[in-house]
DNA sequence: GACCACAATAC
RNA sequence: UUUGUAUUGUGGUC
């Protein structure tokens, strides 16, 4: 990502240090033109920022080449997590997540190499469905037994110097270094102190406050560095012949005997300790025989079996429930039934109409939520689930027009079965 | 190759 | 007035 542009009063230092730098080439991808974007702390919105766009560039160079670059403080606001509770996220200003982005590329081949197969998040070329394809290699073989972990608050108790420190072991530019320091201890504006800010009239100065302690979620690097400090972890917990799978802070180690499991326990909480006090979540971590299941970034899966994880499931129902509550009725229960169905033909198989214009035969894997979940192999999940979806049409049709309707009905209407779509999604194309 | 859209996961 | 980041998957356009 070295891109020294000719107007650079640093060439020769960048040239020597390996840049982490430039922001001038005036690259601005974020995803689409009119997606709005929330201002920082800074209250700038890309509207504005836009105007000066080339001036902010050259700034933002500039200051980064010479070491200055200060974060404004992220802005904090929660959002719910799928299991209750919430998240805190932070944003930054648009600046900001210019620099980060910087950053975050000139960081990422050399953290990535430094990283265990076993680690799936925030990673290109892994994911999801990489650490299930993981698990289920494990269950089959026979590593039933599992510590099924959670790191405590993860986030928000990495510690900076154990992370800074394992930083300062890279090969990277010292501007990068200080960049991830200013980074870490950039202040926090809680969503509560922002509320009352930008209530008051007129507007006053958001008050900081200042962190010690966590990255910020939401931040361009944050995954990054959560992989980094990790790193040594994933190394300990693989030792033997026990298979480790860790998605952020959530892991699973697979062994052959409870025994084993239950050491695996002791080595991390031994190894997490190491790295700045961190603990397992009391709560959240156990030793399992997982022949009938655990639940993992969102699937539960077993000796055998890849199901959807229950809070998904019922997650994927209140997307159900809300199209249908909010669905608004006509007067001819056929035609209701068929724009309803058209609606929820988009949750179920995506929207289906456009590829079909061309070739569907060639093209069996459809958006939307079950193209996701289309490593799912019980085929008696999916189908009560059509079964549920068809209770809550059912349900609807009575109460807004006194009628009875069948599964064949809503078939006739459109309405599409997950089941119908995840066996197409699974079969092989056919021959173009 | 590039760009875009929509899903899902995690934090 | 405004829910962030990373990744994966699928599709579309040139």
């Amino acid at each position: 990502m070295i891109d020294d542009s000719s107007h650079c009063p640093h060439r020769a230092r960048a040239e020597k240090n390996a840049s982490p730098l430039p922001v001038t080439d005036g690259k601005f991808d974020f995803v689409h033109e009119d997606a709005y974007l929330p201002p920082g702390a800074d209250r700038q919105d890309r509207k504005i920022f836009e105007k000066q766009q080339e001036q902010h560039f050259r700034a933002i160079h500039r200051k980064v080449l010479q070491d200055r670059w200060i974060f404004s403080p992220f802005l904090e606001k929660s959002i719910p997590k799928i299991a209750g509770g919430e998240r805190i996220i932070s944003l930054a200003t648009i600046r900001d997540t210019l620099v980060q982005r910087r950053l975050y590329e000139y960081l990422y081949p050399i953290v990535d190499p430094l990283l265990s197969d076993a680690c799936c998040a925030y990673r290109r070329g892994s994911g999801a469905h990489n650490a299930i394809k993981q698990i289920r290699n494990a269950l089959d073989a026979g590593y039933v037994h599992v510590l099924d972990a959670d790191i405590k608050s993860f986030f928000d108790r990495v510690d900076h110097e154990t992370l800074l420190a394992i930083a300062r072991d890279l090969p990277i530019d010292e501007r990068a270094l200080r960049l991830l320091q200013i980074y870490l201890t950039t202040p926090r504006v809680t969503s509560e102190d922002r509320r009352k800010a930008d209530s008051a009239k007129p507007r006053t100065k958001y008050s900081r406050e200042p962190r010690t302690l966590g990255i910020p979620q939401g931040g361009v690097i944050s995954g990054m560095l959560a992989n980094l400090l990790l790193a040594s972890f994933d190394k300990e917990m693989q030792q033997g012949e026990d298979i480790l799978v860790r998605y952020a802070d959530d892991f699973l180690v697979c062994c052959q005997t409870e025994q084993a499991a239950n050491d695996a326990d002791v080595r991390a909480a031994h190894a997490l300790d190491a790295l700045g006090g961190l603990e397992l979540h009391p709560d959240k971590t156990a030793v399992r025989d997982a022949t009938d299941g655990v639940d993992f970034v969102g699937f539960r899966i077993g000796r055998g079996f890849t199901r959807v994880r229950s809070a998904n499931l019922a997650k994927f129902k209140k997307g159900i429930r809300e199209v249908i509550d909010t669905h608004k009725p006509k007067t001819d229960s056929n035609w209701d039934l068929r724009r309803l169905s058209r609606r929820l033909s988009y949750k179920i198989q995506g929207p289906i109409d456009e590829i079909r214009k061309h070739n569907l035969a060639k093209h069996p894997h459809h958006r939307s939520w079950i193209g996701f979940y289309r490593i799912v192999d019980d085929e008696k999940q999916i189908k009560n689930l059509d079964r549920w979806i068809r209770e809550q049409i059912s349900r609807y049709v009575w109460q807004q027009h006194h009628k009875k309707v069948t599964a064949k009905h809503m078939r006739e209407a459109g309405l599409p079965s997950l089941y119908g779509t995840l066996w197409k999604a699974r079969k092989p194309p056919e021959s173009a």
